[in-house]
RNA sequence: GUGGGUAUAGCUCAGCUGGUAGAGCGCCUGGUUGUGGUCCAGGAGGUCGCGGGUUCAAGCCCCGUUACUCACCCCA
């Protein structure tokens, strides 16, 4: 104890248990994706620095872990100190997103991807954060993103997907909350923001459910922002629901608002909310954007949005884009770790001094025959032994003796009680 | 980057107004049980996170520091 081993600060160790848990929940992910007409596709873990802070990255790219250059020298440190630009001595970086490295992918195998591109991208990304509960500096991300397509299908064939996937994982109660870029410009306009404003304001709106009216009130006023008559506006979105379009407040961009009623129509089954304080921080979005929202978490469960002007940036040309993202770690955290099948997964309990061969070859024919078989020796206390057991997923037990050395002999008990 | 809490055996934690260390579980040994998950006895294992200070005496009080953790900011 006195020299504490842990894993890095914010990263963690999987046990058996939750590394059984955590496969599980990501081949249903993963399938759920799949059979939307989604492909799987992998990138490096590591992308360059000059394109991982090329600004696409939204407030993030603070947050990445930076890779020297190999070969420093006193020099270097000396020029990178003067110039005040610690990156210069880098040229690596961890994706801190999967969003970044994707518009990079495609603008390096686009001859070879379809006009429309769907991906899959399960992976770990990395931010250097402070963790705390639901955040971690090591964490799996789980995306699809739609390339190519610039109508509302793409947000449509998003959600759905998306929503299946929490469906498969038996996650209830969750609920997407939708906004579109545009209506926040349009709503910032409206009241007079000034351009170099708006993303401020945009933060301080997004709190509206954490400090209420009179606290985004206080902090707009003290942005400069004229906030006569504010309150009223911002204390009708708490119950807005979705505005009749025909009498819509003047604030509310009917065009972008029209296009969310059309997604509405065209997502029957979807938990879908209007939600015209959601902002989301990345600051590429350009139309749509969207969170998964759990009644029980005060943070998202994932989000997306389209981001049109990306692709753009790598590539030279403008392609549509859009994406949804899945945060592996707090769902999987709200997941029960329930067990596989655990009827065909048994333990051999033997004896200290049992011979080694024998054990392996009447092993071996229990695994023939399609089981998971562990050896475990018979220990003083058999009782924990035979907890730990169940806990790892083992459903039966047989005690292995000189002469049970054929397989049909065996007397299997269950464990767990 | 800002604030709160915590730090004692492998694990979970006691330890009173300061008097140099405890339990349960796990582990090891002997016995008991002998188609067996029981029980009994014993044992190993601790620079009390680290560094200073106060004191005759510090796990306990004071200062610093590190790690973990919760919250803020921001995010998945």
């Amino acid at each position: 104890m006195a020299t504490a081993v842990t894993p890095p600060r914010g990263m963690r160790d999987f046990l058996p248990a939750d590394k059984a848990t955590r496969e599980r929940a990501l081949g249903v992910i993963r399938s759920s994706f799949a059979a939307h007409g989604f492909d799987e596709i992998e990138t490096p873990v590591m992308e360059d620095t000059a394109r991982l802070h090329s600004g696409l990255g939204g407030d993030n790219e603070k947050l990445g872990f930076a890779v020297l250059k190999r070969g420093i020298g006193p020099a270097d440190l000396v020029a990178a100190a003067e110039a005040d630009d610690l990156l210069s001595l880098t040229d690596l970086g961890l994706r801190f997103d999967l969003t970044v490295p994707l518009a990079r992918f495609y603008a390096s195998h686009r001859a070879e991807l379809p006009t429309v591109f769907r991906s899959i991208q399960i992976a770990p990304v990395w931010r250097a954060e402070r963790p705390q509960k639901g955040r971690y500096r090591q964490f799996v991300q789980c995306d699809i993103d739609i390339i190519g397509e610039a109508g509302p299908l793409a947000e449509i064939e998003l959600i759905t997907a998306t929503v299946a996937a929490l469906n498969n994982l038996g996650l209830s109660g969750c609920s997407i909350r939708i906004n579109d870029r545009r209506i926040l410009s349009t709503m910032l306009a409206t009241w007079g923001v000034a351009e170099n404003l708006t993303e401020r304001a945009l933060i301080t709106l997004d709190k509206l459910d954490k400090i209420g009216v009179d606290g985004v009130v206080a902090e707009l006023a003290q942005l400069g922002i004229n906030t006569a008559g504010l309150a009223d506006t911002l204390a009708g979105f708490a119950d807005a629901g979705w505005p009749d379009p025909a009498a819509a407040p003047a604030w509310l961009d009917t065009a972008a608002y029209t296009d969310l009623l059309a997604l509405r129509a065209a997502l029957p089954g979807v938990s879908l909310e209007f939600d015209p304080t959601l902002v989301r921080g990345m600051g590429y979005y350009t139309g749509t954007i969207f969170e998964i929202k759990h009644p029980d978490l005060g943070y998202s469960l994932g989000g997306g949005g389209r981001y049109d002007g990306m692709i753009g940036r790598f590539l030279g040309t403008d392609v549509p884009a859009c994406g949804f993202s899945i945060g592996f770690e707090r769902i999987v955290d709200l997941l029960a770790g329930s067990a596989g099948d655990t009827d065909r997964a048994v333990l051999l309990v033997h004896e200290k001094d049992a011979d080694p061969a024998a054990l392996v070859a009447l092993k071996s024919a229990l695994v023939a025959d399609g089981l998971r078989v562990r050896l475990e020796k018979r220990t003083k206390n058999l009782k924990a032994l035979l907890e730990r057991a169940g806990q790892a997923g083992y459903g039966r037990f047989a005690f292995v003796t000189q002469d049970s050395v054929d397989p049909d002999e065996l007397v299997f008990k269950p464990l767990g009680d």
